[in-house]
DNA sequence: CTGAAAGCGCTTACAG
DNA sequence: CTGAAAGCGCTTACAG
């Protein structure tokens, strides 16, 4: 088939699918979208006529014309944390089949960078917002307010009005670890963290309130570090915290990677865990299990939240209602050899 | 400002940035995109403009003019092995600055999932192609030719005129780690590979025909599973593998989370690594150092290739030729513990 | 429920 | 080196 215009690309166009569905393109447009007001045979029409065509409609056309893309902008700070591999991959599976493309910014918890990110993605006209939490520098928050974007905050929940979120209760997750350390008989329980954002503090906070409420809390042992947390950075520290005058019979770490880099420095320094020292994590990270001994941590449902996260982005940007503002997902306790002697 | 057309987005145009440097519209394009052909001083007239306006070129509109976005499809296989994780970041690193969006596809090592990604992201016209490797269905190939697209190939290196690719060689690191296990003393060097990708398999034949050279190729050492591969499956096939009638003085695993796994489960079954059996890795991932023996493995250059791959691409999305076709970085061999008794 | 017209914001190809 | 015209492939808003 040859094209007469001057600029033809080719391309199977919604004007090909019309002439050959014998409609108007404007009705080829409807019957493919799905929107009502078209007649069951037209649509079935139509749809014989593109499949036959092979047609696929041009996003950057519909983006031109309609103002959005299919494009949902993705906000997380690392990938190098399993974590958040396990929340992009599950929000991928839930936006792909319903049309979306995403498109993944790395902030490395830098505001400045996800500012940066967000103009960019925003440039794309994106159907939709995922981000991460509600840490972010107040020209990020009105970017987002001023796009009139539907937006979902991941990992965290907030009781805002308006604020559509999905995730879990960390300040509870560390109480949980906290509670399981002190059931286990340990007094002096250290609470370690890196990174130290926003979450990383809502589960010291966790940590804190459930020993004062044991009447244990001891402000010595919250050691915090704002490096990105690692197994070498997590052996360090607990190096440097066993040697303290006093030194803890438990420590929270506050994400797994942290806890193996503890658990390996423990078997090299000949330090008995648990007998000596109780070692917990977070978030239930590949390779925990396989520690020596292996290592109690809390699961945390970041694939859960991913899909939960994506559906309500997909109902929001659908024009639906959504019935919970924000929903608040269950995190599991996992008990291993670390805190509890075989 | 108040606009009088009806459908008016609010979004600053062109048409705006002209009218304010006093050009054509047509001029303005041509000047912030830095064609040449255009006055040094309407380029600095135009861009004065542009920025006083705080214009952002519509990407939709670009892509619909022009036929192409400034997408860059990227496709690996997973996201949950750092080492493509490394490859991301620097690929993103390398295309932002040049205004490039990257749209990520998992394929999971699935032939079949690539291939619909790779539909899904051809759609969106993107400016450039982005691979692992040379291991794909037939159709998928296809779609890349016919696209018309350039395409880098990562990870691998092929001879092959007119492919573009960035890597490293897989059968020479293979060949490398078994002449290290060699030289230590190992005669019975045992091959552990899981997920049996292309690459892997070059590693396997770089394995055997070091041993061979060596005269200590022995077929019945090499374990395949088609497993993705973990911690867990590493200290399963580390237990099957010493638990044959006669077991091997050295493994080389596939992957450092296999090799780790295999590690642990030495220390749970009391095996003394190296002195019973020496164990190496590859990729060299986060945690090897801290292991107990630490991991010797291979590091290999995968941050360098994505940035390496982005900048060939660039230099042929911008229609300029490229010095070398195929691109092959070093890897580096890094002795630790688990081979050499401290 | 269907359609003709106009427009989204850019770039291509052609003139000058 | 600069510009007026046309077009990229859709959807919006307005009629009927």
């Amino acid at each position: 088939m040859t094209r007469s215009k001057s600029r033809g690309t080719g391309r199977v166009t919604l004007q090909h699918v019309a002439e050959k569905a014998g409609v108007s393109p404007i009705t080829v447009s409807r019957a493919l979208r799905g929107e009502r007001a078209v007649t069951p045979e037209l649509v079935e029409r139509v749809r014989v006529a593109a499949e036959a065509l092979g047609y696929v409609p041009d996003p950057a056309a519909r983006a031109l014309a309609s103002s959005h893309s299919n494009h949902v902008a993705v906000l997380i700070p690392l990938l190098s944390n399993t974590l958040f591999v396990d929340l992009v991959e599950n929000v991928q599976r839930t936006l792909r089949p319903a049309g979306f493309q995403t498109l993944i910014g790395i902030t490395h918890y830098d505001p400045q960078e996800e500012e940066q990110l967000l103009r960019e993605q925003l440039a794309h006209r994106p159907a939709g917002l995922l981000v991460t939490g509600f840490e972010r520098s107040e020209a990020t928050r009105q970017l987002i307010a001023a796009s009139g974007l539907p937006c979902v905050h991941t990992m965290e929940t907030s009781a805002e009005a308006g604020v559509y979120c999905v995730g879990f209760s960390q300040h509870g997750a560390g109480h949980a670890i906290t509670a399981h350390l002190l059931a286990g008989g340990a007094r002096r329980i250290a609470f370690a963290g890196a990174q130290l954002d926003a979450r990383v503090m809502q589960r010291a906070e966790g940590w804190r309130d459930c020993l004062r409420q044991a009447g244990c809390h001891d402000a010595a042992l919250e050691f915090l570090v704002p490096q990105p947390s690692s197994l070498g950075l997590g052996a360090e520290m607990f190096q440097s915290i066993m040697a303290t005058p006093n030194p803890p019979d438990a420590i929270f770490f506050c994400n797994d990677d942290l806890a193996q880099g503890a658990l390996l420095a423990a078997l090299r320094l000949g330090i008995a865990v648990p007998g000596r020292v109780a070692i917990a994590g977070f978030n239930d990270l590949p390779g925990s299990e396989q520690m020596v001994p292996p290592l109690t941590t809390l699961r945390t449902p970041r694939g859960e939240i991913g899909h939960t996260a994506a559906q309500m982005l997909l109902q929001l940007m659908r024009g639906r209602p959504v019935a919970d503002h924000c929903v608040e997902l269950p995190y599991q306790l996992v008990v291993r050899g670390s805190t509890v002697a075989a």
